[in-house]
DNA sequence: CGCATGCTTGACGCTCCTCAAGATGTGTGG
DNA sequence: CCACACATCTTGAGGAGCGTCAAGCATGCG
């Protein structure tokens, strides 16, 4: 892979959409900036140090040897992930957006690892249920409500204003993070701004109308309870 | 719930399908026995401690409001759960069948419980990794090849005898481990069996006669590539 | 023996995937 | 400024895989 140093400001200037070079890792002390749809550590690597992600978006991902690929967590700024040095981690992370990351070594206190690594658990064990057992538009609103946590940008008047964040993950990245397919996705984001749950003009930028409701959808539906063979 | 109390020797000598009255815990010294179908702890219960499978089985469960229940994890002799004291665990876990638990407190050595962490971790990602992009049949044939790796018997000559292992999982529990219907687990168990990859008369005693063939199904059929679109 | 539980098997239907076309937006070059 | 290419998103039509429903079978227990 292609690595071109440039001064970090230089970088951050680039127009969003400069994706797809390779140019990154960039240092900066312990800082490394990594530009959209570059890689931070693969797969199959070992001996990956934590990372901190001080800004930007990352994906935790896992791929077959077929191709497909299982987007296994989202990172938004302030998370700790490659915890795992014993064993093979298993998963790759990769940049979506311009990502500012932070290396921690070892030297990070056992509590505060051991609640990332939790939190980590915690969240694959919800995307598992989210998988097994939500239908698409459950795994949308899912996703929709958890990345508004995640990536909702600060509001003057939070009370008034309805929460928007910057969706950095495109219709194929939601696909392969909930098991679904572009289309259905698509059909599933549009459906929940025809109900007015949320709104878009681009694609990238969402801001949600009705938490309640989103939460609501995400959680199952309208509290219907499912019919379950005796 | 109904707790009797009785001589653990009288226990483990009930017969195996002694299932559904939830009689147990009982407690010998550290450790407590728990029947068919009863649960350890539940998914909302916190400052739960950690426990070790002495002998048995033990599925970790997550469940919606509205009935729909996962699996997150089966739990084989040896390994470690409710691991998680800082936050909600979130999950529940009850005993498939007998199973023996010893209840460690937090006197368990940080480098076998990080090391337990990271497993569940990882198991977790498999998990979300099968539910997302695998088919109904490599679902089966993965969670085959992981019964068959966590609960396979003794054997004398295991060069030759097929290994053969008990599955405490019933249809049901296959299901909601795997996002399918019992119906669904059914129809593949019985192909796997005409494709003679596994055999089994009863139900519940399961030989695998083709490990690497099953174990090719797992990882995603006969390793041909599927499409992505561009 | 009758009942209960779990497993199997078949017919049918629905959700979501597949395939295909068109829309939208964005950068590039004339 | 407009035309063009390219990538992403949207939308529709049709199909496949798995869910749903229903019946029958096997086993075990009172």
């Amino acid at each position: 892979m292609l690595n071109i140093s440039m001064p970090v400001e230089a970088a951050l200037a680039l127009p969003p959409n400069f994706a797809g070079l390779p140019f990154s890792p960039l240092f900066v002390g312990r800082r490394r900036l990594f530009s959209p749809r570059t890689t931070i550590y693969d797969q199959d690597e070992t001996a990956v140090p934590i990372y901190r992600l001080v800004d930007g978006c990352v994906a935790l991902t896992h791929s077959l040897r077929d191709g497909r690929r299982q987007i296994l967590d989202i990172i938004g700024p302030g998370r700790l992930f490659g915890l795992v040095f014993h064993e093979d981690n298993h998963c790759g992370a990769q940049a979506l957006t311009f990502s500012q990351v932070e290396s921690l070594g070892r030297t990070v206190d056992q509590g505060i690892l051991d609640q990332a690594l939790v939190q980590m658990l915690n969240r694959a064990h919800s995307l598992a249920t989210l998988l097994g057992r939500k239908t698409a538009m459950e795994r949308v609103s899912s996703a929709v409500f958890d990345l508004a946590q995640q990536f909702k940008r600060a509001s003057r008047n939070p009370q008034r204003d309805a929460p928007t964040f910057n969706l950095h993950l495109t219709r194929a990245d939601l696909g392969d993070w909930l098991g679904l397919t572009i289309e259905t996705v698509s059909r599933c984001l549009n459906q929940l701004k025809r109900d007015k749950v949320i709104d878009f003009s681009h694609p990238e930028i969402v801001r949600v109308l009705d938490t309640d409701r989103l939460q609501a959808m995400a959680a199952g539906g309208r509290g219907e309870v499912r019919k379950r063979r005796a």
